[in-house]
DNA sequence: ATAATAACGAGA
DNA sequence: CTCGTTATTATC
């Protein structure tokens, strides 16, 4: 039933007309009467006999074409479960809009109107060893493992993946990597074996990148992009060409997670610390987690990639759930470009008018240098807007709640620090590390710094890549290149000179993952820097005694995720523990936590204040008590909507922010 | 939203 | 004890 009240989640029985019979099969769209009138539904089965005493018949069958396939159904329930929501929310996200112009199109194209595709799907969900030899045309064909020789696993991963094992793999790329190509060389793997794949990305740029490298190693029309960005239309084509098993390979930002592949072998996720990757409508699932379900639930391979590694992916890796991808140090130190901090932080040092002094010297003299040699240069400026918190004003370490170690806030420049989690005020706080009592606030960098560099540099072509137009590369010579972080140009050759400036606006920002986030982006830029052998710079301005910047110089994510992974076991945090965050006003989440029948061990943290007159609480659990906690969640919702309480209630599980 | 159903209370 | 009215709760 495609309604989004939570007390209906659940199937409802209808009877089939005569007259429908051949239609109605499971996947397709529907129209039932329910309580009177007409709304759209999912035929999820068919079945001989139902325990309702009287059922009403089914009123239409929308279209023929089953557009939800069996995996993607039992994946969407799953999905539900997971994130305390309704199926139908998970399924108005997995299905595309319905466009019958583009549905026309492929089921005319298509001989026989797909009506097979379902037995075929049904098939191979339990597809073994027959099926896969015979999926597999004439002996499998190797795909060229080269480009993974880098990494001890990698080889045996792309074996793996041609034998339709389920490997399970965490990646760290080396800098300069061309993931987009190593993400080809996976699926051309997967596809040797007879399997297809999904591969989710953060945004455009990525996708426009991995779409051309498949292209390249897998020939035209051997795989399908999907993404909203491409309209609707496009879109639903794109969908059903999957659908129908035209095709067996999807790429795509986040729309692409839930698509239907036939035979499906492999899911891929690309830098999945990207913030992208979260859902931003309910019931909020990240794209990671989905594709893990995914291969969980289906006995299919999974790829986690990025320059940085998460402390998700770490999860995944010290529970064994996955392997490492990762090459040795030896390989690493020769890759790198080199990297140097500079301590000479412009914005602590001086008086922030003195413009022309804010660059500091070791950056300055870097760039030049680069600049001489005839190599670009890029600059990475912060975006703006980022939350200002609180830190300590001698040793910089973020100030947090001594009760539950939320973040503390300054009400008003001389006010007394308070959390904003638990909302104590923290009147008497001593540093932790340092034990400072002087708190300052933290304050968001300016990009004028980067238009000051092109005037210190006259003559040198400058461009800019940021939030108005995003350039995917610049050619080799010398020049400026002024980006925000995730907008970096690939250049030509690779930088001669990467600059990492207002790190500080980065690492103080009042989020969880500020240091992890700053990491991923700068090994973001940095990666697109030449190796220092080849005299590739980096310099980053920051302390080198920050974890964060430790891990850029040696170029070692894995070890800042374990670190970070470690802390937010001690601080119980997301993902050493799950988490679920209540929000709206005061009243309605008050009433909803009252008839939630949580877990024995459920901390139940706030309230905060949050968004315009609503408030926060959070719901902390251990991992193994997480199903029973969306389970009550999502019940107590269904509680509240069933007796048409007022005020609406958000419910997120694991919220990509908890401040 | 609407219909059924349960709950309640007043009057016979 | 029954009928009529009102809250409650399922909705095939």
């Amino acid at each position: 039933m495609d309604v989004p009240l939570p007390h209906l989640d659940r199937p409802f029985d209808y009877l089939v007309p005569e007259a429908l019979d051949a239609d109605a099969r499971p996947g397709v769209r529907v129209k039932v009467r329910f309580a009177g009138q007409l709304v759209d539904g999912w035929l999820l089965e068919r079945a001989e006999s139902s325990e309702h005493p009287k059922l009403a018949y089914l009123e239409k069958v929308v279209s023929p074409v089953p557009v939800l396939s069996p995996e993607v159904a039992r994946l969407a329930r799953a999905v539900a479960d997971r994130y305390a929501g309704s199926l139908a929310d998970v399924l108005r996200l997995a299905v595309p809009p319905r466009h019958a112009r583009a549905e026309k199109a492929v089921t005319a194209a298509d001989a026989p109107p797909s009506a097979d595709a379902d037995a075929d799907a049904d098939a191979d969900a339990d597809a073994d060893a027959d099926a896969d030899a015979d999926a597999r045309p004439g002996g499998r064909a190797e795909v060229d493992p080269r480009g993974w020789r880098d990494y001890p696993a990698g080889p045996a991963l792309l074996r793996a993946l041609t034998d339709g094992k389920p490997a399970r793999a965490v990646w760290s790329a080396l800098p300069g990597e061309d993931w987009a190509d190593r993400y080809a060389d996976a699926v051309a793997a997967t596809v040797a074996g007879g399997r297809g794949a999904v591969v989710v990305v953060a945004d455009a740029r990525d996708l426009d990148r991995l779409d051309a490298a498949l292209t390249a190693v897998l020939g035209a029309g051997r795989h399908v992009r999907l993404t909203a960005a491409d309209g609707p239309a496009r879109r639903y084509r794109a969908f059903l060409t999957a659908r129908t098993g035209e095709v067996d390979v999807v790429v795509g930002t986040r729309a692409a997670m839930f698509a239907p592949v036939r035979r499906l072998g492999l899911v891929a996720i690309w830098d999945d610390g990207d913030d992208l990757h979260a859902e931003p409508r309910a019931p909020y699932p990240h794209a990671r987690d989905v594709l893990l379900t995914r291969a969980q639930l289906g006995d299919v391979a999974a790829l986690v990639g990025g320059y940085a590694r998460t402390a998700e992916a770490q999860l995944l890796v010290e529970t064994g759930w996955a392997r490492e991808v990762v090459a040795d140090r030896a390989v690493v130190r020769a890759r790198t470009p080199t990297m140097a901090p500079t301590g000479d932080d412009p914005q602590l040092a001086r008086d922030p008018g003195a413009a022309s002094a804010r660059l500091p010297s070791l950056a300055w003299t870097t760039a030049r240098d680069a600049l001489r040699a005839d190599l670009p240069v890029l600059v990475q400026v912060p975006r703006r807007g980022y939350v200002p918190s609180v830190a300590c004003a001698d040793c910089r370490a973020p100030a947090r709640c001594p009760h539950c170690a939320g973040p503390l806030a300054l009400p008003s420049a001389q006010g007394t620090p308070a959390c904003r989690w638990c909302g104590r005020v923290a009147a008497a706080y001593a540093c932790p590390e340092c034990g400072g009592r002087r708190l300052r606030a933290s304050v968001t960098g300016a990009r004028r710094t980067a238009e000051e560099l092109g005037r210190a540099f006259p003559g040198v072509p400058v461009r800019t890549s940021g939030r108005e137009e995003v350039l995917a590369g610049v050619p080799g010579g010398a020049g400026l290149v002024i980006a925000t972080p995730g907008a970096e140009p690939v250049a030509e050759g690779g930088y001669g000179a990467v600059l990492l400036l207002d790190s500080w606006a980065l690492l103080t920002r009042a989020d969880l993952r500020a240091g992890e986030e700053a990491l991923r982006r700068w090994m973001a830029a940095a990666a697109l820097a030449r190796p220092g052998t080849a005299g590739g710079r980096v310099v980053v301005v920051a302390d080198g005694a920050l974890a964060p910047v430790q891990a850029l110089l040696r170029w070692d994510s894995a070890w800042f995720a374990a670190r970070e992974l470690a802390e937010r076991r001690e601080l119980g945090f997301p993902p050493a523990v799950r988490m679920a965050s209540v929000t709206g006003v005061a009243e309605a989440v008050a009433d909803l936590l009252a008839g939630a029948r949580l877990p024995g061990d459920a901390e139940v943290l706030g309230p905060v204040p949050a968004e315009e007159g609503r408030e926060r609480m959070l719901v902390r659990v251990p991992r193994s008590r997480a199903a029973a906690m969306a389970e009550a969640l999502h019940a107590a919702a269904g509680q509240r909507s069933a007796r048409k309480a007022a005020d609406p209630v958000r419910l997120q599980v694991d919220p990509l922010t908890l401040f």
